[in-house]
Order: structure tokens, then C-alpha cells, then sequence
DNA sequence: ACCTGAACACCGTTCAAGT
DNA sequence: ACCTGAACACCGTTCAAGT
């Protein structure tokens, strides 16, 4: 098997989801990979080119599931569990993508995000915003809600997934239709 | 001036301040102080302890800024705004709440957190649980607004200010009036 | 009680050298 | 083009020793 970003990528969210993020390391991840540490520098050029790349499979991933078509709120809502699953199907997700630096085309990519919600009838500045509040929220919530010790204690008391969604919901539902002037 | 907890942290978030976060270790915290890096150790006992010390700060803060008394909506939205409002008052916040491992007290800060709510009429479940939503939303707009690289590109597309009060407002507005049987 | 000095283990990264 | 081996600088942490 050859080595490529690819490859590297899932073996490093791999070793995250065994080991947690702060036992990532090039030596750890290269072994597993059968491989020198410093031949991962020709794929990858740093430690933080790395984790962007794994911070930005989440978002990829939260694309591909969301709803195809649907109304805006209907997107804004699928798209919000699609990006919650995303992340909570890794470990340590959330601080991954707090971390993240943002990797190349960071205008490009928020707008293909935006773009469904624009295609239901949204101006690109309230797609924007309604879709980074969206994201805020769902980042938001697992970062604490994967805070280890964190878990433990509030998961009984709050209900992370019942809680996540109502605030959700209250959001989506408040966000106002668009004004007739601010239509495409 | 006697070393402390106090200076030491203050010392830190100043550091972080100038230099950002990942600036931040225990050598340069130590010369800034006047002191050893091995020093630090006995008022601190780990770097994770201090950078938890540091985000429970901006929580703090965020609280003492809150409104006193006021119906429940007011009070969410108003620490919404402080809890914001502390976070952007320093550089790196939002990834520094992210990494921070819940210290002492989790459980008991929670309920203090949310103490305000529920005297305002919410049920426990209610107030932490809508509490919970509107820390994730500023901490997560923090996180996007404080990435360097994205502020600058996002700044003019989005509005960081209105986007995330629109998100806020929407969010709480959404919020359902407490039923009967969920009163205190 | 509080701090110094020196050390250890670990980690990101580089680079000449190999194939 | 892709990887190894060895090295460098840096950092968290420990601990005996000082005062």
C-alpha cells in the first residue's frame, strides 16, 4: 500500500480515536503506518497541515449528509445533525477543529457549503451567517460534550442529544424569512 | 511581588495576549514572572491545570457581566452578549475553552451558572440545557472569528457582531415559554 | 514554604544520504 | 519520487538541593 494524504489522514483519525488527540504524534503515526516519521513530511509539510486535513473530512462528511433538497430550514436543520454526527463519530473531534487552522480555500469552501441554502431561496449574506451559527452551535456542544470528565457528570443531567436539538430547533425556527427585497 | 495562582494566570493570559496561544509554555511564563519554569510547579502542578484555570476566567467574568435580575429570555440573551464579550477580550479564548480540561467543580460551577435562570422560572433541566446552547454558540462563532486566517477573508462577508446576535436572538427567541407543570 | 539548577523523556522538524 | 537515519531545538516535568 502506498502512502498518501489519504491514506495518512485515516490512520491519524484512527490513532485519535484509540488514543486521543493529545497522544498524536508524527513517531506514533508514522510507526503505525510501518514508516519513518520524517517520510510523512513529503505528504503533509506539518503537524498542522494535518489536522486541518482531518478537521476538514468533518465538514466534507457533514456535506455528503445532509439533505439534498429541502427548504432552507429543513436544510439548516439536517445539516446541523449531519455536522453533530460528523463530529461525534470521532473522538475529540471538536477540539480537532478548534485547532485546525483554516486550510486553503476557506472563502471557496464556505461558499459550496452555503450553496443549497442559497438555491432555497436565501440571500449569500443571510446563508452565511444562518449556516455559521448552525456550525457554531453543533462545535460548540461537542466540545463540551467530549470533554471526558465533562461527560460523565452532565450526560444525565442535560440530555446532550435532546438539549442540542431543541436549541437547534429554536434557532432555525427564529431565524426570520427572508425579507421579498433580500430574495435571488 | 509573591508569586500566585493569581499572577501566574494573569501573567499567562497577557502572554497568550501578545504572543498567541501557542506561544504559550512554561519557560517564557516563567522568565515573564521573573522566575524558573520549574517554580511554576508549585503553585500550578500541570500546564493543563493552568490553561483550565485560564478558561474558568473567562466564565467568571462572563457571569459577573451578566444582568442581574431580569426575566429568563433577557438574562440568556445578556450572557450570551458578556460570555461573547469575554471571549473576544482575549486572544485565543475560544481554543483555549476548547482544550481545557473541566477543573474542579464541574457540576457545582453548572448549577451556579445557571442559578439566575431558575429563579427566573425555568425548570434545572431547562435552564442548564438552554444555557448550554447559548455558551456553545458564542464559543464556537469565537472559535471561526478568532482563526486568524478566516477572520480576515469572513470579517466582510459575514458581520461576526449581527451574524452571531442574529443567531443569538433567534436561538432564544425560539426557546419555548416553560409549561405549567415546569414551573418551580 | 518556596525557589534554583540540572537533568530526562519526548516531540516537531530538517536534511543529507540512500534507492 | 519517496524514504531512512541521524541530528537539533524545544518543551513539559521531576527532583535533589538550596534558603
Amino acid at each position: 500500500m502506498k502512502l498518501g494524504q489519504q491514506e495518512i489522514v485515516a490512520a491519524a483519525l484512527q490513532l485519535v480515536d484509540e488514543q486521543g488527540l493529545d497522544r498524536l504524534n508524527m513517531r506514533a503515526l508514522a510507526a503505525r503506518l510501518g514508516v519513518q516519521a520524517s517520510a510523512l513530511y513529503w505528504h503533509v509539510g506539518d503537524k498542522a497541515e494535518l489536522t486541518s486535513l482531518m478537521a476538514a473530512s468533518f465538514y466534507a462528511r457533514a456535506l455528503a449528509a445532509a439533505p439534498v433538497e429541502a427548504g432552507w430550514r429543513a436544510w439548516l436543520l439536517g445539516f446541523g445533525h449531519a455536522f453533530r454526527g460528523a463530529l461525534l463519530a470521532h473522538r475529540d473531534s471538536a477540539r480537532l477543529c478548534a485547532i485546525a487552522k483554516p486550510i486553503g480555500d476557506a472563502q471557496g469552501s464556505a461558499e459550496r457549503l452555503a450553496a443549497p441554502l442559497v438555491r432555497a431561496g436565501l440571500s449569500r449574506h443571510a446563508a452565511l451567517s444562518a449556516l455559521a451559527s448552525v456550525i457554531s452551535l453543533a462545535l460548540g456542544w461537542a466540545v463540551y460534550e467530549q470533554s471526558n470528565a465533562l461527560h460523565d457528570h452532565l450526560a444525565e443531567m442535560v440530555g446532550f442529544d435532546e438539549s442540542f436539538t431543541a436549541g437547534l430547533q429554536a434557532m432555525v425556527v427564529g431565524f426570520p424569512d427572508p425579507a421579498p427585497a433580500d430574495r435571488a
